[in-house]
DNA sequence: TATTCCCTGTGC
DNA sequence: GCACAGGGAATA
């Protein structure tokens, strides 16, 4: 589940369940995510209030009263519930937050993949990541410059991070369908007039998905996805058969009639 | 720049 | 059974 778009709305839904709350416990439920946290690190955010709950690409940042902030990565598969405690904890529960007016904030994870770690104001989290790819003030020169001189193919420059933060497989292929440029283009060789389209392909992938938040998930026949998850299908703008590659390890879903 | 691993569930 | 899954850090 867990792109940009995604993140903003588990974001939104952390935000309204916990902000202006204290915390009475912190409940570790995983040794995935034990590994991580000490026994202080877990007394301490003890009775502290959350502040507020942002987002830095795919990481939700939970803002305590004392400055220390709770880093949340869903990954793969993480989402959140929110229920009341003493209830039987939902399935594949791997990490909660019990507030002291028993609002419960869970993260549930079946692969177990999600990361949650905490920081103190003295050693603050740093984020390697480009500029956020919702973010409007981006311009086409900008990303033309972030991918300039690499050898990379575009697919996997943009589920780079480091270029541009909050894209995932999914965004990637849909915005490269939208834009019609081939997932294997080097980079370096895009025109300026290319990376004006990329931009705007990312800007319309990532809206659609804002748009249909909620009411779509993969694997149901609905999907709204223009090309990801649709080999073999025909292509919606050329009715070309969508095809599959593997680029770093991860399938790309791309159609070879019209994007060059 | 390219694999390998972290975990477990699901669909073929 | 086995391959694969929307991510990313750690290796070689």
């Amino acid at each position: 589940m867990p792109e940009l778009p995604e993140v903003e709305a588990a974001a939104r839904i952390a935000r309204r369940a916990v902000v202006g709350r204290a915390i009475a416990a912190v409940d570790v439920l995983h040794p995935s995510i034990a590994r991580r946290w000490t026994l202080a690190e877990r007394r301490r955010c003890r009775g502290r209030r959350i502040s507020a709950v942002t987002r830095r690409g795919k990481s939700q940042l939970l803002h305590l009263d004392d400055g220390c902030i709770l880093v949340v990565h869903f990954r793969l598969d993480g989402d959140w519930v929110v229920d009341a405690a003493g209830e039987p904890l939902p399935s594949f529960a791997r990490f909660a937050i019990r507030c002291t007016d028993g609002r419960r904030l869970v993260l549930t994870d079946p692969r177990a993949l999600s990361t949650v770690t905490v920081h103190t104001p003295a050693a603050p989290p740093t984020f390697a990541l480009g500029p956020e790819a919702d973010d409007p003030t981006l311009t086409a020169a900008e990303l033309g410059a972030r991918l300039a001189g690499r050898r990379t193919a575009i697919k996997q420059a943009l589920l780079d991070q480091r270029i541009l933060a909050g894209l995932g497989n999914i965004y990637a292929a849909e915005a490269l369908w939208r834009a019609r440029l081939d997932p294997r283009r080097r980079v370096g060789t895009l025109e300026a007039s290319e990376v004006a389209r990329l931009l705007r392909g990312i800007r319309a992938a990532l809206a659609d998905g804002v748009a249909h938040l909620g009411r779509y998930r993969t694997g149901t026949r609905t999907a709204p996805w223009r090309v990801y998850d649709r080999a073999g299908s025909p292509c919606r703008r050329c009715r070309t058969q969508i095809a599959i590659l593997t680029q770093g390890g991860r399938t790309t879903y791309w159609c070879p009639g019209c994007q060059h």
